[in-house]
DNA sequence: GCCAACGTTGGC
DNA sequence: GCCAACGTTGGC
């Protein structure tokens, strides 16, 4: 079982969205970079979990816990010209980009915030902190996932 | 295959 | 709004 961190900008779809469905479960759709297509496609498995981070927005950080709750499937809505991820170039017969299923395991009362993240040192190598990284979904180490489960749980000031 | 131009991400 | 750091595109 793995770790990892998922970004999405809230003004798209932020972690309420997630949590006011009707079972808190969603599809993380929309991923139109190769790496984290490969990522999504062929490395994720259901039982997997993942923070959800919340990026290009006034705090960003991690503001809760999902699981992944099934394999890679394709991303519907790049088969459709009216979304704004439409992509031509997949189809139903090879699709190009795929997304999983999500479930809500638990917002946090309180955002880690990316500057608390980067104070840590125990964090130092995660890929989310390094400077021009882009790829919206990120692996998480087992003792990355602990310290900031951690921190988490701890009063903050 | 190279690389310039362009587009996007995302923190600040 | 700025800008660094990347990814993608397309001409050659």
């Amino acid at each position: 079982m793995a770790y990892w961190l998922m970004k999405s900008e809230p003004s798209t779809y932020s972690i309420d969205d997630l949590a006011k469905t009707k079972q808190q479960k969603g599809f993380w759709d929309g991923i139109r970079n190769y790496q984290v297509r490969n990522l999504i496609r062929d490395v994720m498995q259901p039982g997997d979990l993942a923070f959800f981070y919340h990026s290009s927005c006034k705090v960003p950080g991690i503001v809760g816990i999902m699981e992944i709750t099934s394999r890679g499937k394709p991303d519907e809505t790049a088969f459709d010209p009216e979304s704004h991820y439409f992509d031509s170039k997949s189809n139903p017969l090879s699709p190009r980009w795929f997304g999983v299923d999500v479930k809500l395991v638990e917002k946090f009362n309180d955002i880690i915030p990316l500057a608390a993240l980067r104070d840590n040192n125990a964090l130092k190598n995660m890929p989310l902190l390094r400077t021009g990284n882009r790829l919206s979904i990120t692996p998480v180490t087992g003792k990355e996932w602990q310290v900031i489960v951690k921190a988490e749980k701890s009063p903050r000031p």
